[in-house]
RNA sequence: UGAGUUUGUUAUACGGUCGCGGGGCCUUUAAGGCAAUGAGGAAAGUCCGAGCAGCGUAGGACAGGGUGCCUGAUAACGUCAGGUGAAGGUGACUUCAAGGAUAGUGCAACAGAAAUAAACCGCCGAAACGGCUUGGCUUUGUCUUGAGUACGGUUUUUUAACCGUCGCCCAUUUCGGUAAGGAUGGAAAGGCGAGGUAAGAGCUCACCGAUAUCACGGUAACGUGGUAUGCCAUGUAAACCCCACCUGCUGCAAGAUUGGGUUUUUAUCGUAUAAGGUUGUCCGCCUGAUAAAAACCGUGAAUAUCGCUCGAGCUUGUCGGUGACGAUAAGCCUAGAUAAAUGACCGUACACGACAGAACUCGGCUUACAGACAAACUCAAAUU
RNA sequence: GGCGCUAUAGCCAAGCGGUAAGGCCAAGGUCUGCAAAACCUUUAUGCCCCGGUUCAAAUCCGGGUGGCGCCU
């Protein structure tokens, strides 16, 4: 499914402090409904040099490609995700799963 | 075979499905398709050097900063190459911010007699003084004569005592000579041996070292040999400094294009012997500057577009050079994002994959790094 | 991305070539019937880490690590 990126520091704003939250053990969740589906990634320096943030990145978004089907509306997303010794593909889309199912997207 | 030194290459590979970035081509008018392409040796640290850009001036002097054996390479460098010297290693080889301490200034704690300077102890010579038993003076020995069984007189059993004279030794004080020795210290006035001397001293000599100078070799740093020497004297210049050379400042968040400019009013400083700017100071040079409010137009301003990737470029060959490197011929175009692109799954192989992700671009340095491979050389042992 | 500053005891910090001031805290003691206050005593094996210069380095020089700030 094709989304957009959400790229203005306004729009960051906007859903930091309006967004809905939804949490599971490796990932926290900000969306809001809007007009198309958008999606941005947040990830701080405390994970690590340049090598593992890109790392997070790429397995963030590649679960989000192949979860945003299961969705039924069109949202503004932001990921967060939490700091942990090893990251993996699964448990990435497990999780994003769960909280999609929880929060009746 | 083992141990090692130096240099270089490489940094999982291949196939399939679904995806991502910027271009190209095609279909078509907002999307789709096609075949290519897409992180590194360090992309890192930002430690140097350049390009490039800006600074209403970049000009001079000083200050400040940097470099520091020699010759070369280079666009340039604090880099590299070749050499010299010193240090380390049996050796291959490695390491070195390696100018000047006799231009001047500063510093050298503690310890030590004394710290940059010759005072003290000591050793030696001369003179004076005469000493709780009048200090002592035959030899040998006990723990060592340092120096007189000296001469004359008196007493007396006596080689013993006393008095006088001359000489000598020791001690004390004063004057002078001396730098051999004095537990320290990082450093103590070239080292060591012999001669010499009252005691000593490069005072003299041999050897070693240092300095100066001459000759020869080398482009040079420097080396080799000869001669001379009042050996006039520590270390520190990654302390100030001196000498030689280099240096304007800021950095792509630089900057440019499109777009917000025009008019009016007010205030402050100043109106040319002044004020401001010129990124520390002076000379020189340049010029009005700053702030606020109102009206019209416009609304995207870190976010658009450019800068932005064809460049001191890469690959291969030939030639010159010991080498860094240069010349030349042919071929190639090889990321360009901007909330920021390389991922997921499956299969095969093995050694089971280290450090690590471009952000204007190059040349270096430094730091991180599982391993694998190649070449040259050294040492040790064994065999032929 | 670029440019700077900084690191000293548990905390705040001075020192900037000669062997780590001071304050708070902590521990022990004196005082007290017991406390508080007051007074006295004690704590850095070395100044973020690794090399170098020097007789000697927290200090000077080079490299690294962590923290903080500025430039839109």
């Amino acid at each position: 499914m094709k989304y957009l990126r959400i790229k203005k520091q306004g729009d960051f704003q906007r859903l930091f402090q309006k967004g809905k939250r939804a949490f599971s053990p490796s990932l926290t969740m900000l969306y809001r409904p809007s007009d198309k589906m958008r999606m941005a990634i947040s990830i701080g320096k405390k994970h690590g040099k340049s090598v593992r943030r890109n790392r997070i990145k790429r397995l963030l978004r590649e679960a989000f490609r192949l979860t945003a089907d299961q969705m039924k509306g069109t949202y503004s997303v932001i990921l967060v995700p939490k700091v942990a010794e090893t990251y993996t593909f699964e448990t990435y889309q497990k999780h994003l799963q769960c909280m999609i199912k929880k929060e009746k997207l």
